[in-house]
DNA sequence: AATCTGTTTATGTACATACATATTTGATTT
DNA sequence: AAATCAAATATGTATGTACATAAACAGATT
């Protein structure tokens, strides 16, 4: 069967050609033999059997081009990207999502929620006094099998965070709906350390093993303080990306 | 002062009309007046500014709409992302360069420069032959007194790095100067691991100790590739900052 | 003051067209 | 067999044109 026949465009529709191409190419690219690397038909070709111009169909191939699941090829011609799905900046600071996309489930291991008084650092940062207490939550995540990392995080009192929040839901959620804080910006410090006694023991590896430790300071759309927090995660479980332009 | 005076797009240039227009738009809108949220000139006028037509500087803008850095709004206008990087052009990727600033002197403890046969994946990643050779880089650097990273450098046959050049300038120098190669975007991954025999002695700790490793790609203006660096930090020797904007 | 209404404006969609260029393929010559 | 060269092919670049549409704006009406 042509592909004429199973996907064709409706020109009358309200919906924009290269949206309906588009939505074609995600469809068309899920069949097998495109995954295991065979071309889409050639632009020409594709433009006419669908009867938009190539400038549309191009339109509806660069989006997925720029979405990692596309590649092209001068003369060779345009396939599916080895190594699939990417999709970077969204899910932004949401680890459980991000866990989820990549197929691992996730288990809490501990949580712990508590009011803290705050080190001189800590109130420094949050620009209060040392005596105003702050929430501290405090996770041990993994897989269902192994913990991997530890979270320690501090709140504002600002948001307004008490023990009666739902700690299970994801955080960020949790922030903009029931506090409509918007987490925007975050500074982040990653280096690596030998793990504690402490930290060990909740992650399951030999006192001094390798750790990835990332400190993490996040703001607010007005740059004000909402969150400090650190994570230790286990050596091999977790890879850093970052991506950067000048 | 006008756009078109300071922006000048030309013609007969190898690089594509739309890339240098891209180019241009990611240096207009570092300046503070778009960053404050100011409109770009409108595509229409913009086109005309330019001496391109509009299809092509939609090519551009698009581009930059897809990385978040632009949004546009019908009617009202196009614009800087609220919160989108302005990445100053500081010290980019120049370790030499940023340990003076902190005031570190560097000691190169040893440097390696030869002909490799690329695997796999490098020269996957470089899109060539796996019979091309590639040329590495190898440093072990550090303070006076003790080394604390080890870098290994792959370079694109394009580049044009030989045997014959001074690897003791700073490395970014050497590439933009002697061979007109500009580096434009990394994309990096970091994790910890525990220090191999080899990086353990080189590093000076003992076998297992804690590493930061760091891969990096890095990519020129046409996000072609042109270098595959991987660091072994030393633990507490290094940290690595982000920050990030949604 | 609030609401409706038409106008204006900048982006959004879509087409036809043309030539450039990298890469493969195949034919030709050495 | 190896090297050279030419053709074919799919993407890459670029233009000019036209009309659609959402949002902001301004003025008239309630």
């Amino acid at each position: 069967m042509s592909l004429k026949m199973r996907y064709n465009i409706d020109h009358k529709s309200p919906v924009p050609l290269h949206a309906q191409a588009e939505q074609m190419l995600r469809e068309l690219i899920t069949e097998e033999e495109y995954q295991n690397g065979k071309n889409i038909p050639n632009e020409v070709d594709l433009a006419k059997m669908l009867a938009i111009s190539r400038t549309t169909l191009r339109m509806a191939i660069n989006k997925l081009v720029f979405e990692g699941l596309l590649v092209r090829k001068k003369r060779a011609g345009t396939k599916v990207a080895t190594g699939a799905v990417s999709s970077k900046s969204n899910n932004w600071l949401s680890f459980s999502q991000e866990m989820k996309l990549r197929g691992i489930p996730i288990k809490n291991f501990e949580l712990h929620v508590s009011w803290e008084t705050p080190d001189i650092s800590l109130a420094h940062f949050f620009d209060i006094k040392q005596d105003k207490p702050v929430l501290k939550m405090k996770r041990v995540r993994g897989r269902p099998e192994e913990p991997f990392v530890v979270f320690e995080s501090y709140f504002h009192p600002r948001v307004g965070l008490t023990l009666d929040d739902d700690f299970k839901r994801p955080l960020y959620e949790l922030l903009e709906q029931e506090h409509s804080v918007i987490a925007t910006l975050s500074k982040e410090e990653i280096s690596a350390i030998s793990a504690s006694k402490e930290i060990a023991e909740k992650l399951r590896v030999p006192v001094g093993s390798p750790i990835l430790f990332r400190k993490r300071f996040v703001f607010d759309q007005g740059e004000r303080p909402i969150e400090f927090n650190v994570g230790y995660y286990k050596a091999d479980s977790f890879v850093y990306t970052v991506e950067s332009r000048r």
